[in-house]
RNA sequence: GGCGAGAUAGCUCAGCUGGUUAGAGCGUCGGAUUCAUAAUCCGAAGGUCCGGGGUUCAAGUCCCCGUCUCGCUACCA
């Protein structure tokens, strides 16, 4: 750490089109809140910046279903959560937006800088366009019929109903969403950051000169290196976003990907003149606390960016997470699956650190963890209760009843006493080298152990014993009880904030720096503490009950949605239906198409003739299964290439509509092939 | 399919460049204790370190094959 005088700490921006949850805390800002509190408790310069990522199509579409505008849209959450962030007691220097001016202009020349220094690529593709709204549409932009399920609200880059990954120009049917009319292919032109010309430099910088980040980020770093980098686009044609500052660019926007990012930037401009020593001097050392779905970006695409650039420093660790499931299920917004923050500060009111605590220790550093209330309950229980809150309320309920309350003297030392206290110096560098590594959980092991400690000093020497034969060792033991208080106060200080604040309220004390972890003289004699209180309360089984009430209560509404059958398609006609051309047909031969899981490519006698048809049904069905089965084959379709293979046609199938599972139809008895159906 | 990461006591995890009886916290069981929110302290039980090969005097740690989980990516007519 010694070349570097400051240190720069981003926290990835959450995307404000709902509230934060426990995953994205226990995934960055928890672990990037103990990293800036430690740091600056060691007297170290920390700039720590964070902000609502607010542009990009789904807060445009959410706008839309609402109703309502995407300002409007971002300001609700960007409220909530810079308020729960606030409550909850992150420490960021600054919380801001990218809909900020300062944030558009800085994204702009930042833009600019690299159009002007030529380092994009122009290129002019066909898209979807909307005549009557004069857009063009991005692939949320648009609905149609699933040419997978037939389910009539599949989106252009995904079908809801049966998961299927779609192009826009796949869909049948295709519709605006905005105007509810066919879209046309019409010409627009992008730029692209040509990532691939820094390809050298990155190898060079990550896979040489980081050999010390994390396997899950250096791994998939060199993944994307020995692949070869392609272009990438940085503009999309939508009235949501910075405007692309170049001439005939109207109706373009900077992809969300290419400003969020900066807005690191204009975050440390709005809060501070200074922002250029924090950007672009190399005693800077920068730190990206991010889930592990941002290292990509983080690591290879804004580093290329601010290389393009050239004036910026480039980050020196990335330390990402993996992610926190919730009682053995993936967290969803979209279905509701979360603690959400707000709700459980309005639930556990004044149990920040609690919170703090559990997703600390079970922070997902090197795989997906989980997170169940009654493993919230517990920690809460045997470990903040019984060790930390037990221990602190011990050694001043003892002064309190023995000394009235004053900080007694400490006599001489005996053995044991200095054996315990030169322990704290000793846990002391466990903590520091733990958390310059970032490994948080072990941090907080260390930093709980001061308690531990505090614990086992008391039970060993026995205050209340000793005090019947020998009240002069009683000070001493109480001094040394005391002190360890003091020392636990700033050991936990960095994960539990409140905590810490409330025991110095306890002793009457100041706050104290890091550089006097691990002293004996924090608390002086002869001062008087405050009144004792509890840290921490039992978490009850009803409460615990109660949250899982409301999780139970949400998979009901989930699984009775997903059993939800698809409502009847719009009415067709007898010709509509008679250009079907279906008929019966036996597989003759099946292989699995190389280099895909779901390709199948059958061979088959339709009757007409033999033809080979390529079907995405590999997960349901082995090669073995389906030859000699007669099936449905709708014939007519028009032909499609895939992975080179010409497919002629459509295999029919079922899909349940709550397993998704794949159902082949077929004749209830042997019929020729060809025989029609309808 | 390609790539990346993970798989260690009932649970959550440490185990650095291979080296004596594989560790911690919680849980369980036994004991001690009462200053403390029945909290604490001491002790014990509990592990074919995912499976199978191999390298080595020596492998949880290195190599090969496989299984499972998560992520990225291709693919779904």
């Amino acid at each position: 750490m010694s070349k570097y005088k400051r240190h720069l700490i981003t926290s990835a921006l959450p995307y404000a089109n709902g509230p934060i949850h426990i995953g994205h805390l226990a995934g960055v800002y928890i672990p990037s809140d103990i990293y800036a509190r430690y740091l600056r408790l060691r007297g170290e310069e920390v700039v720590s910046v964070c902000g609502s990522d607010e542009h990009g199509v789904p807060i445009t579409l959410k706008a839309r279903t609402e109703g309502t505008t995407p300002q409007a849209v971002v300001d609700k959450y960007h409220e909530m959560i810079k308020r729960a962030f606030e409550e909850f007691g992150m420490s960021f220097d600054i919380y801001s937006r990218t809909s900020s001016k300062t944030h558009a202009e800085t994204a702009s020349a930042f833009f600019r800088t690299l159009y002007d220094k030529g380092e994009f690529i122009e290129q002019t593709t066909e898209q979807l366009y909307d005549a009557e709204a004069a857009v063009f549409l991005a692939d949320r932009y648009i609905t149609g019929t699933c040419p997978r399920c037939g389910d009539e609200r599949a989106y252009g880059d995904q079908c809801e109903a049966c998961g299927s990954t779609l192009a826009a120009t796949e869909l049948i049917n295709p519709r605006s969403t905005i105007t509810g009319s066919a879209p046309v292919m019409r010409e627009t032109k992008h730029w692209y950051l040509p990532l691939d010309r820094y390809e050298a430099f990155l190898r060079e910088w990550i896979l040489k000169g980081h050999k010390e980040w994390k396997a899950n980020v250096y791994g998939q770093c060199k993944s994307w290196l020995d692949g070869g980098l392609q272009p990438r686009g940085v503009s999309r044609d939508l009235d949501w976003g910075i405007p692309v500052p170049v001439e005939g660019a109207e109706g373009k926007v900077l992809y969300v990907w290419f400003d969020a990012p900066i807005g690191y930037i204009s975050a440390t401009k709005e809060l501070t003149s200074e922002w250029e020593k924090w950007w672009k001097d190399e005693q800077t050392r920068m730190v990206h606390f991010i889930g592990k779905d941002n290292i990509v970006f983080h690591c290879i695409v804004f580093p290329a960016m601010l290389r393009a650039h050239g004036d910026y420093i480039l980050p020196e660790n990335v330390p990402a997470n993996e992610f926190l499931n919730l009682e053995g299920d993936k967290i969803s917004t979209s279905r509701n699956w979360a603690v959400w923050l707000h709700e459980y500060l309005e639930d556990f009111p004044g149990k920040q650190d609690v919170l703090r605590y559990v997703l600390a220790a079970n922070a997902p550093e090197t795989k997906d963890n989980d997170f169940t209330w009654r493993d919230f309950q517990a920690r809460n229980n045997n470990e903040l209760v019984a060790v930390l809150g037990n221990f602190v309320n011990r050694a001043l309920v003892l002064t309190e009843k023995y000394f009235d309350g004053v900080v007694p003297e400490a006599g001489s030392l005996d053995d044991y006493d200095r054996e315990t206290l030169s322990e704290m110096p000793e846990l002391r560098r466990s903590l520091e080298r733990n958390i310059e590594t970032f490994h948080f959980r072990e941090a907080l092991k260390d930093a709980m152990a001061f308690a531990r400690l505090g614990n086992k000093y008391l039970a060993d020497t026995e205050a209340w014993k000793v005090v019947k034969t020998d009240p002069a060792r009683v000070q001493t033991i109480l001094n040394i009880a005391l002190q360890i208080t003091a020392n636990t106060a700033v050991a936990i200080e960095p994960f539990m904030p409140f905590t810490a604040e409330k025991i110095r309220r306890m002793l009457a004390i100041g706050h104290i720096g890091w550089e006097r972890l691990g002293e004996a003289g924090l608390v002086a004699a002869g001062h008087r503490i405050g009144t004792p209180e509890l840290l921490f309360d039992k978490i009850e089984d009803a409460q615990v009950e109660r949250q899982l009430e409301k999780l139970a209560a949400t998979k009901a509404a989930n699984s009775q949605t997903a059993v939800e059958v698809a409502p009847q398609a719009e009415e067709i006609t007898f010709e509509d239906f008679g250009r079907m051309d279906i008929r019966v047909s036996t597989v003759l031969e099946a292989e699995r198409v190389p280099k895909t899981k779901k390709l199948l490519k059958l061979t088959i006698d339709t009757g007409i003739d033999r033809r080979v048809i390529v079907s995405g049904i590999a997960e349901d069905f082995t090669p073995e299964q389906l030859v000699g089965r007669q099936v449905l084959v709708l014939v007519n379709l028009a032909p499609r290439e895939l992975k080179g293979i010409v497919s002629q046609g459509m295999i029919l199938m079922g899909e349940d509509t709550a397993t998704g599972r794949l159902a082949l139809l077929s004749p209830d008895g042997a019929v020729i092939n060809g025989t029609k159906v309808g």
